[in-house]
DNA sequence: AAAATTACGTTAAATAGGTTACAGTTACGC
DNA sequence: GCGTAACTGTAACCTATTTAACGTAATTTT
């Protein structure tokens, strides 16, 4: 399953970016520092200083916020050349927290870093204020998620995720489908059952497989 | 009614930022386009393309969002001196609409304009980023509003009206309250009414007044 | 000043989704 | 290789919120 060459992002209904959109980062990792993270590892977290902000080279991380009454929610996943932890450069607390859902390796570029960049290579303000406005997007459209019932919910974000990979496997279980919608377990349970029955989706060995993308189209819009 | 010297932001629950932290925009102005926009009508629209990005100078600015399904949710508000549409700086279209709530002077930064703009003063970077990142927070906020209860969304939306402003009174009426936290008018209506019996607040002739904000603080926290 | 539109108050009925509970499966760490 | 932890399937119940409906008050338009 390649996903070369696609920018993928979850949860939101337009997510769709070329690759070719990405600016290429390799001429401005000298910049950043390397690290690595193995899966589960923290990258920061919520509440906590930052400085600066991340570059994902290789790998997978899920970002995901906190609220006031402790629930929560996965905001996007990040997949190679995009940024990440943009919100500190700003010298403020992080507010969300970023997680290794596979071994990864990051670039940091501190706040000292990325001000040189800026001067050697002033460029770099457009790719940057591109990342942070398509993030804005992501989260736009995740407000408007809230509006539509449950099963619209499920199939907007399904149907996001077949599109971006070009593929009909699902890579979430029905904890992160709730995590995700802000749905629970159960209504995703409920909305997967009724699909199944309806030949709408496969279940083999507790993955699911889209079988009728066009379904989910229709309810979205 | 004094709401100098603060910021206001609708719909988040860390929205204070005290006017000191606001870069001073007025030597920049000369850079942007002045354009006059009165009650009502729409300074941008989502789905058009936009070039650049607005900066309010006097007035107030609703700015709303539409979903897949048609309805409307009204994002924040924008008060002077705080920039809106930046999302089209990227050239792409805008994701949400601008209304003028009153009658408005704004400057309009075109791309081009932005650009000279950076190279002749490279510092209003940071004013731009922390802008964008500032108002990513308050959509962040916004999605962490929909795990709470009816009367918690309403409740923190108040609370932070009331502590922006640091007024008592609720400058929105019972369908942009339900617009705001994407509930129907009748949930509100009925929170509404059960806090005026609790004596909570005060409704008269049809504005909404708090007369005890401590209330709010605890729903909330 | 009349007409038209928009906002509010209220109630009753319908329902979507959340909660709780528990058993069966699969995966993972030691 | 076993035990614990994490994920799934399912049912019954419950309640918060939405929908629908309608009269009244207020505001805006012409």
């Amino acid at each position: 399953m390649s996903i070369f060459g696609i920018q993928f992002q979850l949860g939101g209904y337009q997510m769709v970016t070329l690759y070719e959109h990405v600016f290429n980062w390799e001429p401005y990792l000298q910049f950043g520092k390397r690290q690595f993270f193995k899966r589960k590892q923290t990258i920061y977290s919520q509440g906590t200083p930052g400085d600066g902000f991340y570059f994902l080279h290789k790998g997978l991380v899920r970002i995901v916020s906190v609220n006031a009454t402790g629930k929560e929610r996965i905001l996007n996943i990040v997949i190679p050349n995009q940024l990440m932890g943009v919100q500190s450069l700003d010298q403020k607390e992080h507010f969300t927290t970023a997680i290794a859902v596979q071994d990864s390796i990051v670039y940091h570029f501190s706040n000292r870093k990325f001000k040189k960049l800026l001067q050697e290579r002033p460029e770099i303000v457009r790719v940057f204020s591109r990342t942070v406005i398509h993030k804005m997007k992501i989260l736009l459209d995740r407000i408007n998620l809230d509006t539509l019932t449950s099963e619209q919910k499920i199939a907007l974000l399904l149907h996001n995720i077949c599109y971006e990979f070009q593929n009909f496997e699902v890579p979430l279980n029905q904890q992160d489908i709730a995590s995700c919608t802000g749905l629970t377990r159960i209504s995703v349970y409920k909305v997967l059952k009724q699909w199944k029955e309806k030949g709408i989706i496969d279940i083999i060995n507790k993955k699911y497989y889209i079988k009728k993308p066009d379904f989910f189209r229709n309810l979205v819009n």
